[in-house]
DNA sequence: CAACCATATAAGCATATATTGATATGGTGA
DNA sequence: TCACCATATCAATATATGCTTATATGGTTG
């Protein structure tokens, strides 16, 4: 037994990352991150979150479509607007854990 | 004063997000979440990594490198083998909470 | 030194992504 | 219906990313 590449479970590295990999490139952008946290206050619309992130509303809109493309975040139309709400809290736990990593890693990475 | 950008804080959606993001985008990748994957068993030889991935050698090192540039792993030679290995095992964490809440979401979405 | 291994790097290509500015959609109220 | 607001979408562009093939680097052994 040598070069056998035996059964592809779990186990592997074959294993299937094909959508936690999704997931983590759909967080893997700095204004989606903040949009986020925008949003771990409560539900808002749309405009609310172009007013707290000063980044254009096109932008905002293009960016809570990829988040609705992963199901991060949940519609609700009310009258003329439009709101946003996370729809799993588990994303805010995974934000923390990325946040804390981050800035571990990076200051190893100055240290030396 | 008053309209002075100050300084934004934590609480606000303009914190910093800039180094958890690119994190969470080094780690969105199939390949890259395999040999994450891969070496959470052990440090472990390139010509290991390829064997167990079946991806080519360059693609291999070319997503090491990736890696390294974030400080997930750490590089050792070892005569004319060199061992990389995982250097912080909260990625591990990290990975599992994300297939665990990829796996929920897409379920909602199937479900509905 | 020469031949050979393990690994890294370079060049080139295809595709994906972020961003902007302009425009469309769709609800609301006069 | 018309004007107005909120939001989405489109078109265009720039940049980044993943992948492949070919080549370079650097250690090892004869």
């Amino acid at each position: 037994m040598k070069g056998t590449p035996g059964q592809q479970k779990e186990n592997s590295p074959l294993a299937n990352y094909q959508e936690p990999a999704f997931l983590a490139k759909t967080l893997g952008d700095e204004n989606r991150m903040r949009i986020l946290h925008c949003l771990s206050h409560g539900k808002k619309s749309v405009s609310k979150i172009v007013e707290e992130m000063q980044i254009s509303q096109p932008l905002v809109s293009h960016h809570l479509k990829e988040l609705k493309r992963f199901q991060l975040v949940t519609v609700e139309r009310k009258g003329p607007f439009i709101f946003y709400e996370l729809r799993d809290d588990r994303v805010l736990d995974i934000l923390k854990m990325l946040q804390e990593l981050a800035t571990d890693l990076l200051a190893q990475k100055n240290t030396f």
